[in-house]
DNA sequence: AATTATTTGTTACACTATTAACAAAGATTA
DNA sequence: TAATCTTTGTTAATAGTGTAACAAATAATT
């Protein structure tokens, strides 16, 4: 085992997708995998899983490969996947409603359990089991939560980040179009819809890939 | 100017993004703008603005900055802001819904003009002003467009991707948890929300960033 | 007109990430 | 049991990204 116990951040983003792909491969019924295998199945070159997997010390055989219960079991550990995280969802619009029906918890211990929004006739409905509380009672009744996904407009996006920082948040997946300022404390994740859809269009017009 | 033609990926990644800022400083009517300026709006360095910038060759003035105005007509052109992109959506649940309703093409060219779905229920209806038509038509009506969005579930991804395929589009913005299969010359981009989320709430977990 | 201030474009370096290659260990086969 | 095959964990080489620093050029000020 390498002693460096920092994990690089290329790799941290890896550990969920393994962690799917894991859990497949156990509800499938395989009992070992190897690096390759897994490397065509997540799209990522083999090596790089043997590296990322090595900073967590020995985990596979050799000549064997990696028992995928063990494996999955390390994971689950690692990524806290033990304990629900409890997470809160501002800005109840199409996108947001989007996300409360989509079920993260299925796969993961990941839940949303408070959702905000601004308009009166949202406020005290449901969506996806979730009760729609008014964004400006924001500060006194989220408490205990650490990370926001946050789809309010790109106007709204300063002013409620800065009450999610005031009820102490610490992460936040920001899907708006607006670069949002928060105190270095606080880490933001940012998801810009246009820019990746533009961005995608960039690289097919200017960078047509060979045909193999 | 550098020789180099060949643009980073890191680099054009970012191009959509100063785009909609410059327009932004144009809509609020200034005229110039330096990179110290705009790296505190996009929360990019201002060397790396400047890095940037000059692949494209001298766009600035020592001891001016940029014109807002040349800029944002330099990067229309580069980006190709001038001709509208077309794009396909197949899979109108709650998230393709969303970006039905998205309006991509108010600060950028970017239209989503077809949209597919399996649901005999939703087939026929328009939904964002767009008519969503049978998945199973999808390779015969299909035609002229490079880049899809696909919002169906992660166990339709690989057939309706060989579907796109076939029907020559060239580039996938995949938000299905599946990580699918494509030939060479078709660029995918993934964008995986539960990863997305658990990595957030790993680093907040693992790595709490200091107080400044 | 001379001086000072600003800001670019680029160089040089530091950091981060990817991957090819392979010895070592263990699994499998004969 | 010996020979062969498989696959890890790690090293070392390569590629990619970010940024501090600064000369050169221009702008602004005195």
């Amino acid at each position: 085992m390498e002693l460096n116990n920092k994990i690089p951040q290329a790799t941290a983003k890896r550990l969920p997708l393994y962690y799917r792909f894991l859990n497949n491969l156990h509800i499938q019924g395989k009992t070992r995998v190897s690096s390759k295998e897994l490397s065509e199945a997540v799209k990522v070159d083999s090596a790089t899983i043997r590296r990322d997997f090595s900073y967590f010390g020995a985990l596979g055989r050799k000549g064997y490969g990696y028992n995928v219960e063990y494996l999955l079991e390390f994971f689950r550990k690692t990524l806290n996947q033990d304990t629900v995280s409890n997470v809160a969802l501002i800005g109840v619009g199409n996108l947001g409603t989007a996300f409360l029906h989509y079920n993260f918890s299925k796969s993961n211990n990941t839940k949303i359990i408070r959702a905000y929004d601004a308009n009166p006739d949202v406020i005290g409905t449901e969506v996806g089991h979730v009760l729609i509380e008014d964004i400006n009672q924001l500060e006194e009744t989220l408490a205990n939560i650490d990370v926001a996904i946050l789809t309010v407009p790109g106007s709204a996006a300063q002013s409620v980040t800065d009450k999610l920082v005031k009820a102490g948040v610490k992460g936040i997946l920001n899907f708006t179009p607006a670069r949002i300022t928060v105190p270095t404390e606080v880490r933001v994740h940012h998801i810009d819809l246009t820019v990746e859809l533009q961005s995608l269009i960039y690289f097919v017009e200017h960078y047509p890939m060979d045909k193999k």
